[in-house]
DNA sequence: ATTCTCACA
DNA sequence: TGTGAGTA
């Protein structure tokens, strides 16, 4: 019950109508790099763990008045591992893989299973 | 029928 | 953010 969540289910149009957003504004998000839906030839598919994602952007977009820029603001000077203490062993493959380019919280979805730290951290 | 990208209101 | 055009 937890490898599930990270599972590619819905398509663009399924995912942005359980949202209650217009297919333009998930496409949005992506090109601004908050999320990383899965590409199955073209098509977006996104996981659960995608639309709670989401709907914490949503959130904070709405109720915290957060622009797109200053989410990817905040997470810039936010690393992963004080979001969510994981061992240090987990932390070192976060940060070999990081080192890279990838953000932490792009691949979160598979190497730290966190779903929406994004909230903890915006709410303090 | 669906999704994709792009450009414009 | 939302829509429409033109594809694939």
């Amino acid at each position: 019950m937890e490898f599930n969540d990270n599972q590619p289910v819905y398509p663009m149009g399924v995912a942005a109508q359980i949202l209650g957003v217009h297919p333009r504004t998930l496409r949005i998000y992506e090109a601004e790099e908050l999320i990383s839906p899965y590409r199955h030839g073209g098509k977006r598919m996104f996981s659960k763990n995608d639309l709670v994602r989401i709907e914490c952007l949503r959130k904070l977009i709405h109720e915290e008045n957060l622009s797109i820029p200053g989410i990817k603001k905040l997470l810039d000077y936010t690393p992963c591992w004080k979001l969510k203490d994981c061992p240090h062993e987990t932390r070192q493959k976060c940060c070999e893989l990081s080192g890279k380019k990838k953000k932490c919280w792009e691949f979160s979805q598979k190497t730290c299973e966190k779903s929406c730290k994004n909230c903890e951290v915006y709410l303090k």
